[in-house]
DNA sequence: AAATAATACTTGCATTTTGCAAATAATATC
DNA sequence: GATATTATTTGCAAAATGCAAGTATTATTT
């Protein structure tokens, strides 16, 4: 029997710092959990705060300030919900969306520089590979809570 | 064509939090990045400082900082070098290999649950295709200056 | 062999990030 | 109408971060 851990240990690790890489454009510096929520908001509709937080397994309260910051460089709107008040939508500005677009565009390149590097049977196999492991992470009980 | 960074971002970011929930064994807490830390001095033979924030891209003050607290709690030794004593070799104490180890059980554990959900089949193309992206990245120009 | 450079690591800040507990503000329930 | 619940924010105090500057040791120069 192999050692998973030391396969996904590595993995996990390269993405990691391939994820630091890619934090910055144009004027603006954004840090790594900044990416993430940016990436989030990209990709939802107007989610809430606790929404985006449980997703990205952040505590709630540095994800409030986050946000804050995120608002303060103009990346990040947050408007109140009129059915309930208590509750903000998150969305992104168009400076914003241009961040995380140009984020998603440098990490898939870097990921398609990944993939020349296999032929074209090896890349699907890759590809379903990921997809299988990320519905196998959903349906585990012990691991994974966001849900997404 | 897909969208890679969806299906690795997913991925990695359980990964992140598969790793958070791991770090606290017997009486002793410990940070996801000392749990980098103490899986790194498992794996190898009396590594310097250096080698080890390098392989995890970490600051090497930082990396000094995080050493010294987990020699004070007792899990890593730092001897210098005979041959050149600018250098410290690290290695982990009794206490530092039952708790590496103890982790790292717990991981194996956790990514057994999680292909617990797959076939046999699917089980080792997913392995397989962890291998070759590790390799992958090994290769790439772009990304993972950590080569192991 | 003395002076200079380079290397491995540590410390001094000053900033940022974090999370718990407590606060606020709005809605739900009794 | 009083009380509970929920969503978010703020007050700390602790931890983590990284740059610049420091120390100590070895290498290189002249």
């Amino acid at each position: 029997m192999e050692n998973l851990r030391e396969l996904f240990q590595v993995m996990t690790r390269r993405f990691g710092l391939l994820d630091k890489n890619c934090c910055q454009v144009g004027g603006t510096e954004i840090s790594l959990v900044q990416s993430h929520i940016l990436y989030e908001l990209l990709r939802r509709d107007k989610p809430s705060m606790q929404q985006v937080a449980e997703t990205l397994g952040m505590d709630i309260t540095t994800f409030s300030r986050q946000i804050q910051t995120l608002i303060k460089i103009e990346l990040v709107l947050k408007t109140p919900l009129p059915e309930d008040r208590r509750v903000y939508q998150l969305s992104l500005t168009t400076q914003g969306k241009y961040v995380a677009a140009k984020i998603d565009a440098e990490m898939n390149q870097y990921l398609n520089e990944v993939f020349s590097n296999m032929s074209e049977f090896e890349r699907d196999m890759v590809i379903k590979s990921v997809k299988l492991l990320n519905e196998a992470m959903a349906k585990s009980t012990v691991c994974c809570k966001p849900l997404l």
